[in-house]
DNA sequence: AACCCCGGTCGACAATGTCGAACACTGTCG
DNA sequence: CGACAGTGTTCGACATTGTCGACCGGGGTT
């Protein structure tokens, strides 16, 4: 195979079946074979064959007027089982909703995945409505409380960020390797980390580590909110509430087994 | 292999991985190596390839300190990936939130995944609180009023059901073949299903199907509620309830295209 | 120290999946 | 209306690919 890892054994076709999957969720809508095929660099025949045997599974589906793919059902149901098992997120539910009530704001809980923010919790704010779940979206890393605060602890996930080109949202998203450097360091300082209107204007958030085991950081908890809630008026975030989500990650990382903290 | 080949190729690895997938998802918890190996009837090296694959991608993760397997962070958001293109789900949710208004019950939306009910969304009751999002999970369908309806317009799937011994959850739970042929035959006559204390004692549910575009149905909507509240005097399900969740399953099928209904 | 389990590795063999051409079909263009 | 440019799909020959079973290195328990 022409590709680059010569690592000790990989089952390509395992691979180029988890790519498939990857380009079918990432180009939201159903796509055809050839355009899998030519996407991936593969043969048509090679790549029908490898989703054929998906749609066996039912990881993909067939539109049958169209004969475009798009992702299968089964896949819904092994990501929520990835849910149940997954320990930061069970053992966050606890310490999530009293934050959320104490502070009145939303409170999410991620994870890095592939050098982007993977959100495995997420409890509204207490008051409002209309709010849609974003357990299981990505979210970008350089413009999120939550992804700076991971980040600051990954220098490899930092590094490749910085690499490509962090998307601007707002003015103020940091988009420079300068910048964003300083701002992790900063986090590192203090132990938390905050975002103001750098993802969407009028929206700001504070985040801070979740440790695991050895102490290492395994996720980030954070809340988010309109900026003159989360903020003071000197436009800083207010210490009452960096003082909640840190205790709330103290408390979730001694759940987790890290000793020290 | 061992199974039998009817089909035209099959990409074994693939199929192989997905059969690690399914039984990861299924036993909740963490498995080892020769877990797998055993479970599967796979030779220990063969398993480690494929499972060392679906880690180097993210189906899987490893538990450095037990050395053994769990589901991956990558299916969190393939699965709700699906859940965005998902045309049932995307389609259903309009109609979804006014039948959990009108009706003051939690309303479900599912559609059958390899013999189960799989919930692909879910509007809270109204009015209370505590309640645990399900979506993504598997309901049994002969004890719930989604999985009745569905069976009611899938024989295949209704006779392997059948052929399986259904767990009685209740004392009021169909386990017969004959008791669920007849209620399947009743549920085709009426265009509806309900069901009472057969999955959770004092908890009772209506459900409707929903027609795809050849007018093949697809899915099915239901609500589930208290069973004073969902039934009348009598132990029958209220008949406005029953129109309210019809209405709703009749106007879903005629956004996904379905002429007559 | 022997044992038995674990997960992980390696290399030889051949069964396996890959590949590209050809198929059947659709809609569109000239 | 015929040719074309698409589509998804099939098929069979080839050799690349993944499989397999023995072997390695550790941790527990006996």
């Amino acid at each position: 195979m022409a590709s680059i890892r010569p690592m000790p054994g990989q089952v390509q076709s395992i691979a180029r079946a988890a790519a498939i999957l990857r380009l079918l969720a990432s180009s939201s809508g159903r796509l055809g074979i050839g355009e899998i095929a030519r996407s991936l660099d593969l043969p048509k025949g090679t790549a029908h064959g490898i989703v054929r045997t998906l749609q066996d599974v039912g990881f993909v589906e067939q539109d049958k007027t169209s004969g475009k793919y798009q992702l299968g059902a089964a896949l819904l149901h092994l990501g929520t089982s990835y849910l149940d098992v997954n320990e930061l997120r069970s053992r966050s539910i606890n310490w999530a909703d009293p934050l959320a009530a104490r502070s009145g704001e939303a409170v999410r809980i991620g994870t890095l995945l592939d050098g982007k923010v993977l959100v495995v919790h997420h409890v509204f704010r207490p008051d409002d409505t209309l709010q849609t779940l974003d357990v299981g979206s990505l979210l970008p890393p350089h413009a999120t409380a939550l992804g700076k605060v991971l980040l600051a602890y990954d220098v490899g996930a930092a590094n490749s960020v910085m690499q490509g080109e962090p998307e601007p949202y707002t003015r103020r998203t940091l988009v420079t390797a300068r910048t964003l450097t300083r701002a992790l360091t900063e986090i590192r300082d203090n132990g938390w980390g905050a975002e103001i209107e750098e993802m969407t204007l009028g929206e700001a958030g504070i985040a801070a580590p979740i440790r695991g085991y050895g102490g290492l950081v395994v996720g980030a908890i954070g809340l988010s909110g309109p900026v003159d809630r989360v903020c003071d008026g000197h436009g800083h975030p207010r210490p009452t509430l960096v003082a909640y989500v840190r205790d709330a990650a103290r408390a979730v990382s001694r759940d987790l087994g890290a000793a020290r903290w």
